[in-house]
DNA sequence: AAATCGGGGGG
DNA sequence: CCCCCAGATTT
C-alpha cells in the first residue's frame, strides 16, 4: 500500500471543502454540533438516495414532523405517507420505531455505539451522526468514499474493510465531521462515477487513478443480480379516488397500501390468477383495464389490472401511502367526473 | 459473503 | 440501456 502524506492531503481537501462544499439544509448549526434530529432524518433519507432527490422529501418531512416527539407520536401511516415514492420503506418504519426509543429515553445518543443501536442506523450512519452531532472521530464509508479512495489509491476492487481502513487513516482528527462531508462532496460533485473532473480536484496530485489516465476504471463495476421478470394481477374495486386497498405485508413494499393483488404462479394465465384473487376477496371479476410495467432494480413487474365488483370498504386513495406501481395501476382508470374531461 | 429492499438521475 | 445513489438488514 502506498503511504500518502496525510497532512497536506487533508489541508488540500478541507480548504476545497470550505470554499466549494455544498450548502445543504441539514448542515445548519455548528460543525460537530449539529441538531441531532435534523441530522438523523437527513441521513436516513439519504441512504441510497441522491441528495437532489432527498431535498424535497427532507423539507416536507420536517414540516410534517418537526421534532422527534412529534414523529414518535404520529401514526406509522402518516410517516409512510410522507415517505411515499422515496423507496426503501423499511427506512421509514425503522425511523418511526427509533423515534419512539429516543423519545422514551429523553435524549439522542451520545456516542457512536449509541447511534448504532438505533433501528435503521448501521456503520455508515452511526459514523456520520456521531461525527456531525458530537464531533466524534469516526470515518464514514459510503459510495462516494469508496469511489474517491479507490481512485486515490488505484484499487480496482476495494472491499468494505479496505475502504474503512483507508478512511480511518485519512480522517482528520481535528475536524472529523467536516472531513467526512468533504470526501462525500468531492465524490458527488468532482470525483463522479462516469465523468470525473480531475482538473479542479484538490487531490489530483496524489491520485493514482488520474495518473493511470483512466480514472473511471476505478473501482470496477459491481456485478449485479439479473433483473427478474414478475407478473401479477390486481383488482380495482371502486374508483381511482375511492378504492378498496390492502396493506402490503412482508419486506416488499411492506406497510404501504395497494390494490389487492396476486402474483401469477408458474405457467398460470392472468385470468386464472384473477379468479384466485377474486375468490379470496369474495369479488366478481370484471374487464381488463390494462397492464402497467414497473422496474424495481432487480425486478421487472408486469401488472394486469382488472376491474372487479364486491361489497368491500372503500377508502380515499389520496390519503393512503402507495407505491409507484399502484399509482400507475390506478391511473389506468381515466378520471370521468362531469366536466373534467369534456367530450 | 450474498441477497433483498425502490425509485429515479445521468451518461 | 446500464450504473449508481450520504446503506441496513437478513440469510
Amino acid at each position: 500500500m502506498i503511504a500518502l502524506p496525510p497532512e497536506p492531503l487533508r489541508a488540500a481537501l478541507l480548504a476545497w471543502f470550505d470554499r466549494a462544499g455544498r450548502d445543504l439544509p441539514w448542515r445548519r448549526g455548528p460543525e460537530g454540533g449539529r441538531d441531532p434530529y435534523r441530522a438523523w432524518v437527513a441521513e436516513i433519507l439519504l441512504q441510497q438516495t441522491q441528495v437532489a432527490r432527498g431535498l424535497g422529501y427532507y423539507e416536507r418531512f420536517l414540516a410534517a414532523f418537526p421534532t422527534v416527539q412529534a414523529l414518535a407520536a404520529a401514526p406509522l401511516e402518516d410517516v409512510l405517507k410522507a415517505w411515499e415514492g422515496c423507496g426503501y420503506y423499511a427506512r421509514a418504519r425503522n425511523l418511526h420505531r427509533a423515534a419512539a426509543q429516543v423519545a422514551a429515553q429523553g435524549a439522542f445518543p451520545g456516542s457512536y455505539e449509541g447511534w448504532l443501536a438505533l433501528p435503521g442506523v448501521g456503520p455508515y450512519t452511526a459514523a456520520a451522526l456521531s461525527s456531525f452531532t458530537l464531533g466524534a472521530p469516526h470515518a464514514v464509508n459510503d459510495g462516494n468514499v469508496r469511489r474517491v479512495l479507490a481512485r486515490l489509491y488505484g484499487e480496482r476492487a476495494p472491499s468494505p474493510a479496505w475502504v474503512q481502513a483507508r478512511a480511518d487513516a485519512l480522517l482528520d482528527p481535528a475536524r472529523p465531521g467536516a472531513w467526512n462531508e468533504a470526501v462525500m462532496d468531492l465524490g458527488a460533485t468532482v470525483c463522479t462515477p462516469k465523468a470525473p473532473r480531475c482538473a479542479p480536484c484538490p487531490l489530483a496530485q496524489w491520485c493514482a487513478a488520474r495518473a493511470s489516465g483512466e480514472p473511471t476504471a476505478y473501482p470496477a463495476p459491481k456485478v449485479r443480480a439479473p433483473v427478474q421478470a414478475v407478473q401479477a394481477v390486481a383488482a380495482l374495486i371502486g374508483s381511482r379516488e375511492r378504492a378498496h386497498l390492502e396493506r402490503r405485508e412482508g419486506t416488499l413494499l411492506g406497510g404501504l397500501m395497494g390494490l389487492p393483488a396476486e402474483a401469477l404462479l408458474a405457467g398460470e394465465s392472468p385470468e386464472a390468477a384473477l379468479a384466485r384473487l377474486c375468490a379470496r376477496l369474495g369479488a366478481t371479476p370484471g374487464p381488463l383495464l390494462g397492464q402497467v410495467r414497473h422496474g424495481m432494480t432487480h425486478r421487472q413487474v408486469t401488472l394486469h389490472v382488472y376491474r372487479a365488483q364486491a361489497e368491500l370498504p372503500l377508502q380515499p386513495v389520496a390519503q393512503a401511502a402507495l407505491a409507484r406501481l399502484d399509482q400507475k395501476a390506478l391511473a389506468l382508470e381515466a378520471a370521468r367526473q362531469e366536466g373534467l374531461f369534456p367530450a
